[in-house]
DNA sequence: TTACCTTTGTGCTACAAAACATGGTTTTTT
DNA sequence: AAAAAACCATGTTTTGTAGCACAAAGGTAA
């Protein structure tokens, strides 16, 4: 645990969501309750059923939130960007993790003990209202993406899976090759199926030229075709 | 639309949740916009890609969440009992609705305008967590319902299925019988499953004596091998 | 270099679940 | 009361996907 101090207008960079509703006082006592913390690559961020304590905000990095199901099967349930907020929705919902997370690569995130958070909510009507509008996004996204992982077959998840990434993480400067770098066996995770099944799959796409794989790095060539697939299923 | 004049009694016993934490003026404000509805059995509540304008609150009656996906497959994504709150996701995230809401029975609810909601939630940090809560818990509800539809096996779906009812909407006077009568359909569709399946597997569990079938009354006998079944998919 | 481990890739098999077909019920409509 | 429609039940066929087993490639360490 790396406790470094930042400026306030660091902080202000790094959640402008949470920190421009605030007042003067508020900031500064968010600024006193404000820990940086790294974890390396592939490290564990939390696991199931420890008691949250902290809202954590990414600053640099890529991280999953993942489940881990029967037989030794896990489902990567979100993943989180730069700027994202994460780790709160347990805090709020008085349980402990129900989730697990990690990071995909080296991470730099802040912690703000949710103690902090809550106090702030209940005295700043609009930062409660950023809270709700994003829970009830992420609900959406969540109920989406249960129909989408049930109904739709192997290629329809992989392709939406991959179209996903792009939308998340972006692409290179060539504007097709997806900017992270995920093993066989977390794009299954992430698409709900074997390893075996995501190799296969990610193979016929490359042979049928939607995509050009080359090691971890995945290029997007045909991106409606693509869509067109992640769409009947 | 059936607009009934309630007494402000009538409505703190409907929703005793909402109405707790206000003041008497918020309850006044709130009372002068409450109105009350009914729906017929069957009768479709909200479409999916409709604008969200009210909080609705079932009085009495039994509603299902779902969503069409590929190839005319329904999934139901969530049911409500009386007494509890739908319909504001979509409002709060800025969305038109993703899903969509169908009375399994005769319905009684309140409406209230979310703009009015809104207004209230600005003024009474009480009423900000209680929803905040309340969005975190279904959050975490639908994350697990994504890897158990995902990953268990259709015994273990319907299983779980067939407790959750249970524990929703309870049992009769007998202790054993759900008192709630789905068709097939909807067993299948809230179990991520097709018809023919849900009803093969419901009569593998009554010739095993797990549950005793009567037309669309099923009886829990054998719960804790229900359990079991669930728990290792 | 060698040896070792992890990740990736491929072929084969087994099985679960969907799709289809058919017939019997019950409920609703006229 | 007859007809129509919806729903329930069960058998058969087909298909998609998981589960191996094994080989090749790439990375890491001695």
């Amino acid at each position: 645990m790396v406790k470094k101090e930042l400026s306030k207008e660091e902080i202000a960079r790094c959640i402008p969501d949470l920190w421009q509703p605030l007042t003067e006082a508020q900031r500064e006592y968010l600024a006193q309750n404000f820990t940086v913390q790294k974890y390396k690559k592939n490290e564990t961020i939390y696991c199931e059923g420890e008691t949250p304590q902290y809202l954590m905000c990414l600053l640099s990095g890529k991280v999953k939130i993942y489940k881990d199901g029967v037989g030794g099967r896990s489902q990567i349930i979100r993943v989180i960007r730069d700027t994202e907020f994460f780790a709160y929705r347990a805090y709020f919902a008085e349980e402990n993790y129900v989730t697990a997370a990690a990071a995909f690569e080296p991470c730099t995130m802040c912690l703000i003990p949710m103690t902090v958070i809550t106090g702030l909510i209940r005295e700043n009507a609009e930062l409660a209202m950023y809270f709700i509008r994003q829970l009830s996004k992420d609900l959406g996204i969540s109920d989406e993406r249960t129909v989408n992982l049930t109904q739709k077959h192997i290629r329809g998840r992989l392709a939406e899976s991959l179209l996903f990434l792009k939308e998340t993480y972006g692409v290179e400067e060539d504007q097709c090759t997806l900017s992270i770098y995920l093993s066989r066996e977390d794009l299954a995770n992430l698409s709900n199926m074997t390893t075996s099944n995501a190799i296969r799959t990610l193979s016929n796409f490359a042979s049928e030229k939607l995509i050009i794989i080359d090691g971890r790095k995945i290029k997007l060539i045909d991106e409606d075709k693509l869509r067109k697939i992640s769409k009947i299923g």
